[in-house]
DNA sequence: AGTGAAAATAAGAACCC
DNA sequence: GGGTTCTTATTTTCACT
């Protein structure tokens, strides 16, 4: 698992992702070339898997969002992977879930407007044949948590 | 708005955030001056809100995620805020949305197994007045889409 | 595994078009 | 607004503990 160095740098690089080595190491009070090594370890095991610029949804003008719900049938895997595959590859997902339950899926998008929300949905999601339900929820507040931690701290 | 270059910033940001500047400069086509100006500016615009490293949730000991549509009563300005704040202050929760529909919040938490899951949810949700419904999905699979582009592109 | 010092590289500022 | 050059700072390797 991660020691607490490492459970550190995880935590820093999250709040941070651009955190020089220098003052890292200053933070989780190692040598730079000792974090230097620690943090190539972590993305080599697979723990930190990316380093992405967070954009403001508005700023890139889709400020409306929404959670959408969808039932596809038949339940099987060709048809789960590739209306999984069909929703992310549009440029209005932002994340996409397949879920057990009465609905299969639960998909975030963001758009221009509600003009632009119901184009997607009529011309992309109820021409579908395998979609047989539609619930569309509007997105109020989206929070996303800062830093996630490692089961040790969360078990506490 | 954005124009190309910015447009491209932001996509190669999003792709990894830890690009040099100098490298950044190459893939976008500008001088290493430029490419910093830009980017300076998109932040203080408020276009790139942060940089986050990105982690394995199993790496992280957390492989079981759920979603959880929660209805709470009276779906006051108050309780939701409050209950927000309570979402997101717990080191499970992933993300948490408050939508307009039956149910009020869709939250995405990350533990450990089962077990952990069902504590949390008598121990912490149904134990909440607030809390008068509760529905819980399993997730299968989750994907985020890596780069979000702006309107433009989208409307295309 | 962790550290310190030295060489390679990039960031950032000032200046010019 | 964009490009070039130069100084300063940082990254990264390597020999040592």
């Amino acid at each position: 698992m991660l020691d607490a160095i490492d459970a550190a740098i995880v935590r820093e690089l999250q709040n941070d992702a651009r955190l020089s080595n220098k003052d890292l190491a200053a933070r989780v009070n190692v040598a730079p070339s000792t974090c230097l090594v620690r943090q190539r370890a972590l993305r080599e095991r697979g723990v930190i898997t990316g380093y992405r610029a967070e954009v403001d949804l508005g700023a890139l003008g889709r400020p409306l969002q929404a959670m959408i719900a969808v039932q596809v049938r038949p339940h099987t895997r060709v048809v789960v992977e590739a209306f999984l595959a069909y929703v992310l590859d549009q440029p209005e997902t932002i994340m996409a879930t397949h879920v057990a339950g009465p609905d299969d899926f639960i998909v975030h998008v963001a758009v221009a407007d509600a003009t632009h929300l119901q184009r997607l949905l009529l011309d992309r999601y109820t021409t579908r044949k395998e979609v047989t339900q539609l619930h569309t929820n509007l997105v109020f507040e989206h929070h996303r948590r800062r830093t996630l931690v490692p089961t040790a701290d969360v078990l506490s």
